[in-house]
DNA sequence: TCCAACAGTTCCGAAGTTCCGAACTATGGG
DNA sequence: CCCATAGTTCGGAACTTCGGAACTGTTGGA
């Protein structure tokens, strides 16, 4: 298989970044990429939690992202590692990354929301 | 015409947001709003520069940044005025809206991408 | 009241994107 | 070579986006 195409920094834009992160599933792949520093696609699996996505879509979330120049993706014999570009995208786009890891981390944890299933005890 | 659905700070969703703003036409409006404090609907075709946008297709993006929680739209007689929803945004995802509106700055004023047409003098 | 001009919205078909199961390719072990 | 594992590509159904034409709502003039 021909090395995959990971842009070069300077060519990441905004709109790809946003993009790649609208999607909570991509999102929290990501976000598990970043604790983690590395992550097996397959193992990214169980990670998005409650939702099983198919292996196919698995592997389109991983192209939107490293197309995106979010990930940086090296086969490792049989299998894939995925790479944080964190540092990279920080220096080009300073504190994009952290303020919607965040907006996301502090969005799952809020149980303010006005379409709440039940009312608070 | 009944008064435009804008959701509560509480339902505003970094999904919808990070969508929102990955549109550059939808984020050069945003950040005119930003700018400006209020804009026009019909004053926001010249804004985006050098793409002329249908008034169709204009409508629509109004109504993916009101939606999005990050706009709040008023009539005010024959006009629609657009106000951006800042610093309620901000207190829910803190530094989010400025790191994005500064990537998308910083891109524009970048002249180092490898896709330029021409060489540096 | 009727009419024209203007500001935005809605409708709807064409074009593009996303989703995911099935078939495929690449790697490693026996 | 054959099988198992890890991931990619294909292709069709479902969804989204774009934009022109027709529409609604508001103002001002006669």
């Amino acid at each position: 298989m021909r090395p995959l195409f990971h842009p070069a920094i300077e060519d990441v834009s905004p709109e790809a970044v946003l993009h790649a992160l609208s999607d909570p599933s991509r999102a929290a792949i990501f976000a598990n990429i970043m604790r983690a520093g590395c992550v097996e696609a397959c193992s990214a699996l169980s990670a998005v939690g409650d939702r099983v996505i198919p292996k196919s879509s698995l592997s389109n979330h991983f192209k939107v992202l490293r197309e995106a120049g979010l990930i940086r993706s090296e086969r490792h014999g049989i299998e894939m590692r995925n790479y944080s570009r964190w540092a990279e995208v920080n220096a080009r786009f300073p504190g994009l990354l952290a303020a919607i890891i965040n907006a996301y981390a502090s969005d799952a944890g809020d149980t303010s929301r006005s379409s709440r299933t039940s009312p608070p005890g």
